[in-house]
DNA sequence: AAAAAAG
């Protein structure tokens, strides 16, 4: 963890004290080490000096050893604070809980000291983190207000609960006899257990139903488990070695028949199916009304194991494909290492879409789509009265339950396109049924980053609850006590990325066989090497036949490999004319030389707006970083070196206002909405120009405007045009040195300029 | 190179 430890020490740098704005990089650069005892920065966020240094250094001298005996309570509210539940309770109850606990608990002493130590180790900074961790909980308060929103549901059932639970705790700790009850069955389940208490708990409903608990969780789980286990390991193993081989050789195969078939699309109705069936599908089209029982089982039965085998006289790909499938580990050897080195912008075909007229859908209304008022009226709350193109297209299909790929332009409401009618249809199925405790979910959203999931979590929860539905992000990088204990309690949909639910789902701890509806938002990314695998194994433990949504701005034939295997005669939509450059966002290439790179950036940050700045490494992000914020810009990083506590706060920092700059690797490049980014820097060019599109949208969204401005060497002049090119987007080159007024312009610092 | 589980 080489690379934690400079974070460690460099983003120290931050609290450093600033002699004066001029000061060089490199003077700075060299004074953190030893400057730590410098007099402090400004105490105003809002200005430039500001430096937190004091609450950092006073928070360390407070935590004495023997307050450690607080840390994990603290910390354990740190993590449901994050996940926007408890701030209010977080207080009342940590008092009680710690110190009643402690004693009783003492047992869990060492269980506890693991979570801290990994908790902190994961932030990255090792050692160090662990310190870090008190300021970042300080700092992560104002990030619960930020999630607040959602949270003011909880905040009724929380406010019954928490005298229940306060009554609880004591108790516990106490007796041990209610404990000896209730927990010798479940600690074991638990040893997460414990960890799983305090999250537990930390659900209101515990109380209420810790009778019921045991005993459902004892029924379904073992039984379920050990059924679904056997029989699923053993698929998958067999299943995987298909799966990649197939797609390998599926695509190329279906690319010729894909094309088609997405023409047919629009006409679909009933001529094309079977005309198309009988190319590729026999079998499958037939199913496909019945598909929820009938095809898939089969498909899951006969597949896995022998599927290499039976298939191929079904459908013509396979055989090819088992065959390849010795080969298929090598093959993504070798295509990694290629793509890797030669940073080899596949380009993929654009899938053919139905296209959506805009004007066409002018005067619908989410009701008239088929959206519940409860939902209409939350859609309006969250700023979305009625709907964009997007949503007025795939709105009725998903409700209809067909599968769906849509493609829409960056910030053109994806989200709620189908977030909407994903609450809509499982509040359908589950209509008249009692929202049982320990319900298994129902709905999958899946998101590439956890930024992602949790702003995806942010607009779906208040719609999911504004129709009596509970939802949960299941993402890692924090304790996943929490999350299990929001699962014991129950949760129709499930908003995550795919490591932790994994994790979650080897150890039986998430059931996904009920799911009925799974989103893949950032579709053609969840396609791409790294994560292909992973969803492909996410997606064979839904439920048989579950309807399955994809969604991108980019959306290409990337997911073939997904769509031939998951989805069922799917539906493609796009917006028509809706391309990435009919927006509102002006793009800007500067050529400039090397060694000046480091002055422009500066000089470009240098300005009133917020910044959103991309680097290619984490590294390079969190250096960029730094020598803003020692030229006494408020900067701050967002990249995978961080824990994810950092993560969220530096995110919410510029959502916030708080800071100006933020300067990520592309963990930001997809999805992550702020409102008001009204310029983005490519301190390093995309390779991809997917990646450029993505990048790119992170301004000019819902109709604003916004500027982007992109950075090469002259070297790399012809590889920006040509993926300018393909992603179909006009942009001027233009030699930049320091000082020059283009500068300024982009910074958006010209009157300013014009006055001196 | 980055992201996604921990460790």
């Amino acid at each position: 963890m080489p690379k934690n430890k400079k974070p460690a020490g460099g983003r120290a740098q931050n609290f450093e004290p600033r002699y004066g704005n001029k000061t060089s990089y490199q003077d700075l650069k060299r004074r953190p080490g030893q400057a730590s005892a410098g007099k402090p920065g400004s105490k105003s966020p809002s200005h430039r000096g500001f430096r937190p240094e004091t609450e950092d250094a006073g928070k360390k001298q407070r935590w004495t050893a023997q307050e450690r005996a607080g840390r994990d309570e603290a910390r354990g509210i740190r993590s449901h604070t994050r996940t926007d539940d408890r701030p209010a309770r977080s207080y009342d109850d940590r008092p009680a809980r710690s110190y009643g606990d402690r004693p009783a608990r003492s047992y869990d002493g060492p269980a506890r000291g693991d979570r801290v130590s990994r908790d902190d180790r994961r932030p990255g900074d090792g050692r160090p983190s662990f310190r870090d961790d008190r300021p970042r909980r300080n700092d992560d308060r104002p990030a619960r207000s930020f999630d607040r929103p959602a949270r003011s549901f909880d905040g009724q059932r929380r406010t019954d609960d928490r005298p229940a639970r306060s009554f609880d705790r004591p108790a516990r700790s106490f007796d041990g006899q209610r404990r000896t009850d209730d927990r010798p069955a479940r600690s074991y389940d638990d040893r997460p257990a414990r960890s799983f208490d305090r999250p537990a708990r930390s659900f209101d409903d515990r109380p209420r139903r810790t009778g019921d608990r045991p005993a459902r969780s004892y029924d379904d789980r073992p039984a379920r488990s050990y059924d679904d286990r056997p029989a699923r390991s053993f698929d998958r193993p067999a299943r995987s070695d298909d799966r990649p081989a197939r797609s390998f050789d599926d695509r190329p195969r279906r690319t010729d028949d894909r094309p088609a078939r997405s023409f047919d699309r629009p006409a679909r109705s009933n001529d094309d199916r079977p005309a198309r069936s009988n190319d590729d599908r026999p079998a499958r089209s037939f199913d496909r009304p019945a598909r929820s029982f009938d095809d898939r089982p089969r498909r899951s039965n006969d597949d896995r194991p022998a599927r290499s085998f039976d298939d191929r006289p079904r459908r013509d790909d396979r055989p090819a494909r088992s065959f390849d499938r010795p080969a298929r580990s090598d093959w993504n050897a070798e295509t990694k290492s290629k793509a890797h080195e030669a940073h080899v912008d596949v380009v993929h075909e654009k899938l053919q879409a139905e296209a959506v007229q805009a004007e066409a859908v002018a005067d619908v209304t989410f009701s008239s789509l088929g959206l519940g008022d409860n939902i209409v009226r939350v859609l309006a709350d969250l700023g979305a009265p009625s709907p964009f193109p997007i949503q007025a297209a795939t709105v009725a299909p998903i409700l209809e339950g067909r599968d769906v790929l849509a493609r829409g332009r960056t910030g053109s409401g994806k989200t709620i396109a189908f977030g909407a009618p994903l609450v809509e249809s499982t509040l359908r199925d589950q209509a008249g049924q009692r929202r049982e405790f320990g319900r298994k979910p129902k709905a999958l959203i899946l998101a590439p980053t956890r930024e992602l999931a949790l702003q995806i979590d942010r607009t779906i929860q208040p719609i999911a609850r504004s129709v009596g539905l509970f939802t949960t992000q299941i993402y890692g990088g924090v304790p996943q006590a929490r999350q299990v204990g929001a699962l014991k309690k129950g949760v129709d949909i499930i908003i995550g990325t795919p490591g932790r639910i994994e994790d979650l789902v080897e150890q039986r701890k998430l059931d996904l066989s009920e799911v009925r509806i799974v989103v893949l938002d950032e579709a053609d990314h969840m396609s791409e090497l790294g994560f292909l695998e992973p969803m492909q194994r996410i997606l064979r433990l839904v439920q048989d036949g579950a309807q399955k949504l994809l969604f991108s701005a980019t959306l290409d034939r990337e997911v073939a490999a997904l769509v031939d295997e998951f989805l069922v005669d799917p539906a493609v939509y796009e917006v028509a004319g809706e391309d990435q450059d009919s927006g509102t966002i002006d793009h800007r290439v500067l050529v400039i030389d090397h060694r000046d790179k480091a002055d422009i950036l500066s000089s470009l940050v240098d300005r009133d707006g917020k910044t959103l700045v991309f680097a290619r490494t984490r590294a390079y992000a969190e250096m960029l970083a730094e020598q803003f914020d020692d030229l006494g810009i408020n900067a701050v990083a967002l990249h995978g070196d961080l824990n994810q506590a950092k993560r969220t706060r530096n995110l919410e920092r510029l959502t916030s206002g708080r800071v100006s700059v933020l300067v990520a690797t592309d963990v930001a490049a997809r999805g992550i909405h702020v409102d008001d980014i009204d310029l983005v820097i490519q301190a390093d060019p995309p390779d991809e120009y997917k990646t450029y599109m993505h990048r790119s949208g992170r301004t000019g969204r819902a109709g604003r405007s916004g500027t982007v401005v992109t950075l090469i060497t002259r070297q790399r002049r012809r590889k920006m045009t040509e993926m300018l090119e393909r992603a179909e987007i006009d942009a001027p080159f233009q030699d930049a040195r320091p000082g020059d007024d283009v500068l300024e312009e982009i910074a958006g610092r010209q009157l300013a300029n014009v006055d001196a």
